[in-house]
RNA sequence: GGGAGCAUAGCUCAGCUGGUUUAGAGCAUCUGCCUUACAAGCAGAGGGUCCGCGGUUCGAACCCGUGUGCUCCCACCA
């Protein structure tokens, strides 16, 4: 068969994955066999795949697809998230497209929308996963909306609500006043901004009355205080203002009252030692319902609550002035009025950190709501012990610190959004105001019936918020085996707990802590043993990937590119458990050329398989001649020693693996394929130009083939299958080809093969130094007293050095380059006119290291204290070294 | 403000229990090669104040203290 000059990989991969989706490799059922599971974080179903999708999905794969080869049940469960507010976003976005409102549309209505966009789209980023060789079991697709799973979450609810856990209450919470939703925590992205504060003077309140109309100045000679505050929109709001009970400034206000501005409402001045004295005034007004520390400051004090503000960010009736304003328009307005009432003393240029919602980038705005909340500390406890005794292992394990932390200053979590798209929320409300949780109205108005209220069925309406997302992704490792919805049953009794979650640090609170949670609350067990938490892909110069800065590559115009091996062994090269990665494309290239190293190593070896000649042996390789040396069989030390090198690198790549060092696996695998292999072995067997290659080495040399191609598939799944499968006619497939346990390794003849690639570089340098072309023939003299042992390799160095002749000798040859490797000294005779100064310094440079290493192990074996103290193992390997 | 982490070659990273470490790898660089598998290649080479300072130790890239710089998380002062 003629094989392409390089590597074409688009072709090869769409086979494969065909061929392995046809014999069902990816999919599992239970059976008698370990399980490995593994859940996908489940992508948002507006995802498209980008180069987080990309990590986080490769390094699934290969532990997928390692396992499967280790004969375990491999499961991987694919599925998507339903993305409550992305996905709503973009179901509006194309609705205005159409010219409707979601306003005008009926619950109902609008969920139609959303489901048929979901058809429509929501499955595009499963299918891009194909494209990176992903073995997911596709009959096992979920939906954190499916049907079961939908009426799970919404049990879960009412299951804690039952508990006690759940509750409803007026909190300050951060609003998006666009979205009109509330955000969690989480949601609100803080930024460094530019802002000005305003020094702010309040009258103090002596009784007299304030000048007319009901813009009051500050008139000479009356008493004032000033407050500064970035936000005088809200003064309206303010319902005392608050000094440092230590603050000598202020002692004399204490008790007192004050006048707010413009609106002319008398306030206390109240005292706590929340207030920082050296910060603005000393003084600060203090307005409960827009500031979440003034809440809580006002709940202390049993302020008064004046909100101001209406859902979408405009001033209402309660703000006296400037109402039906936006709150940006209405601090404008109140700037001015406040200026033509004297009320200003200075404005600063001042920078902190505001708070902006993640989804629509407004300024978040702290606002008192009723919502729904899930009290944390119960559930909690477990989750935190399951980590920090190690049940549940972390990689890299710097990420146990963070949990703790977060963990311990646990607070309660919101759950309701003011969305359409998700998990409504299963309240329902009789026309009084009180409600009931309920799986649906007739189990409400049974409740609402027990408890004596005499409300109609029509008459109940369900709460129109849904949860938020994550709400119904902790349920996620046991759900999509129906563990909670069908208890018990056979699937999460195998499957479950998961062996190994793989996700970014980044939602290590929003969801991997819950996940934890839910899984000791509903299953009474950890949902995973292991957590690899990847690192964020940057990009070249270390910033992250997003949309807005345009540096996220188009993921599968790279794989159209380069193809998905190369493209996951870019990913994977340099990217340890936790470590930022700083993408970058060379690194696919790299990939690529290893995928053509590959191809062409493959190219030689079937260049042999019509000339293997059982009869040959290395005489008539080389030459025709039968020499004493030719008729040990060189090869053999090459054969020898590769399957002891392979299976030496096949313990150390297990060792990796179960440790999660899978980019320095990667790496090991490369250098043993790249160099050891084709750098080294091949070269030592390689026959002559169009000579018969030897039957043996033929065989070997297909078999160890196809044990790196074992080795290397879980990486890079599809040039491996192809090539093991043009090395030779199998029936059977690497994919699900059951790797043996490495055998144990002869260590002399390891030895024995690195001191080969030593000598044989050690002279190739010297011939590069003194300028030997690589065509000019050496005679080689060596200078040992295992000149046994060079038997069997002497003809490989021969071939690696372009030596015509190698002999042995005791003495120096004059006029010749000198190599010394470890206590041989080799001589190099050559037409070469030498350039006896350049050697000697080299010799000399040479001779200063080794005298350099010597002194310091004399050094440390005649210092008393290392012979007395140093463990005397260690005093015997210095003693080696002289 | 509280917490965590990082700093090793131009870049990305190894270096696990302090002792074969006068510190390694890949990429990049440089030199020489179109050598019948591969120039997307081959053969070689150069490249380091292990962030600074102090300490512990017979011995420190590694342990301790301290300083500097960077990153992340949490909480935030109006």
């Amino acid at each position: 068969m003629e094989l392409s000059k390089n590597y074409v990989p688009n072709e090869v991969e769409a086979r494969w994955y065909e061929h392995w989706l046809r014999k069902e490799y990816f999919n599992s059922t239970p059976d008698e066999r370990e399980a490995y599971t593994i859940v996908i974080p489940p992508p948002n179903v507006t995802g498209v795949l980008h180069m987080g999708h990309c990590l986080n999905n490769t390094i699934q794969d290969i532990l997928i697809r390692r396992a499967r080869m280790q004969g375990k049940n491999a499961c991987w469960v694919p599925g998507t998230d339903h993305a409550s507010i992305a996905t709503e976003a973009k179901v509006v976005g194309m609705l205005r497209e159409k010219g409707i409102t979601k306003s005008s549309l009926t619950r109902d209505e609008f969920m139609a929308y959303a489901w048929e966009w979901k058809d429509k789209y929501g499955g595009i980023i499963l299918q891009q996963l194909k494209k990176m060789g992903c073995s997911l079991d596709w009959n096992r697709v979920s939906f954190t909306m499916d049907e079961t799973y939908y009426r799970s979450v919404i049990r879960v609810f009412i299951d804690l609500y039952n508990k006690g856990w759940i509750y409803r209450g007026k909190r300050m919470i951060n609003w998006d006043v666009k979205a009109k939703t509330a955000l969690s925590d989480e949601e609100v992205i803080r930024k460094q901004t530019k802002q000005k504060l305003y020094y702010l003077k309040y009258l103090v309140d002596d009784g007299q009355p304030i000048g007319s109309g009901n813009i009051a100045s500050v008139e000479n000679g009356r008493a004032y205080v000033t407050i500064a505050t970035v936000r005088p929109e809200t003064i309206m709001g303010d319902t005392a203002i608050c000094v440092h009970p230590k603050d000598e400034r202020y002692k004399h206000l204490h008790g007192k009252r004050v006048i707010v501005p413009l609106i002319n409402r008398s306030i206390p001045v109240i005292t706590d030692e929340y207030v920082t004295m050296e910060f603005g005034t000393g003084a600060l007004k203090v307005t409960p319902a827009h500031d979440m520390n003034d809440y809580q400051l006002g709940q202390k004090h049993n302020l008064q609550v004046v909100d101001i503000f209406n859902e979408d960010g405009t001033l209402n009736e309660a703000a006296e002035i400037c109402i039906g304003q936006e709150r940006f328009e209405a601090r404008k307005s109140i700037i001015k009025l406040l200026e033509e009432g004297n009320h200003i003393e200075k404005t600063e240029d001042y920078t902190s950190e505001v708070g902006y919602s993640e989804r629509t980038d407004v300024v978040v705005e702290p606002r008192l709501s009723l919502q729904w909340w899930v009290s944390m500390g119960k559930l909690s406890e477990p989750a935190l012990k399951a980590v920090m005794e190690e049940h549940i292992r972390f990689f890299p394990p710097k990420f146990r610190n963070l949990y703790r932390n977060w963990m311990e200053n646990i607070r309660d979590w919101c759950i309701s959004r003011q969305l359409t798209w998700g998990h409504r929320i299963p309240a329902f409300y009789a026309p009084d105001g009180s409600f009931v949780v309920a799986e649906n109205a007739e189990a409400a108005l049974e409740q609402f019936t027990k408890q004596g209220s005499g409300v109609r069925l029509d008459e109940l309406w369900q709460d129109n918020d849904v949860m938020d997302t994550w709400f119904s992704s902790w349920l996620w490792p046991f759900e999509v085996f129906k563990g909670f919805s069908d208890p018990g049953n056979k699937e999460i009794r195998y499957y479950y707990p998961t062996n190994t979650l793989v996700t970014a640090p980044e939602i290590i609170f929003f969801w991997v802590a819950r996940m934890i949670m839910a899984g000791f609350e509903y299953m009474g067990e950890k949902p995973f043993h292991n957590v690899y938490f990847t690192g964020i892909v940057r990009d070249k110069q270390g910033r992250k990937m997003s949309k807005s800065l345009g540096n996220s590559p188009d993921l599968l115009g790279l794989i159209d590119q380069y193809g998905a091996d190369a493209v996951r062994f870019g990913i994977m090269i340099a990217s340890p458990a936790g470590n930022d990665i700083l993408f970058d494309e060379s690194s696919l290239e790299q990939g690529r050329n290893f995928n053509n190293k590959l191809w062409n190593a493959l190219k030689l070896v079937k260049m042999w398989e019509g000339r293997k000649d059982r009869e040959s042996s290395d005489v008539n390789r080389e030459s025709g001649k039968i020499t004493e040396a030719s008729r040990l069989k060189p090869p053999n030390f090459a054969i020898n020693w590769f399957a002891n090198r392979l299976n030496q690198v096949r313990s150390e790549v297990n060792e990796m693996m179960e440790q999660f060092r899978l980019s320095e696996a990667l790496k090991t695998i490369y250098s043993l394929i790249w160099d050891d292999f084709c750098s080294w072995y091949l070269e030592w067997v390689k026959p002559g130009f169009e000579q018969p290659v030897d039957a043996e080495v033929y065989e070997k040399t297909v078999a160890y083939f196809e044990e790196l191609m074992e080795l290397l598939h879980p990486f890079m799944p599809f040039i491996s299958e192809e090539i093991y499968h043009l090395l030779g006619d199998h029936t059977d497939d690497l994919c699900v080809k059951q790797t043996v346990a490495p055998a144990a390794t002869n260590k002399h003849l390891l030895e024995a093969g690195q001191l080969l690639k030593e000598v044989i570089s050690a002279l190739r340098d010297a011939r590069n130094r003194n300028q030997v072309k690589p065509k000019d023939t050496i005679k080689l003299h060596i200078q040992t007293k295992r000149k046994k042992g060079y038997a069997a390799i002497e003809n490989i160095l021969r071939k690696q050095v372009n030596a015509e002749s190698v002999n042995y000798t005791d003495e120096t040859i004059a006029g010749s380059i000198v190599v010394a490797v470890e206590d041989e000294k080799f001589f190099i005779e050559t037409e070469q006119q030498l350039d006896a100064t350049a050697i000697k310094a080299e010799l000399l440079k040479d001779l200063a290291h080794q005298q350099g290493f010597l002194d310091s192990v004399i050094k440390k074996l005649s210092n008393e204290r290392f012979v007395q103290n140093a463990k005397p193992e260690v005093v015997e390997l210095e003693r080696k070294k002289q």
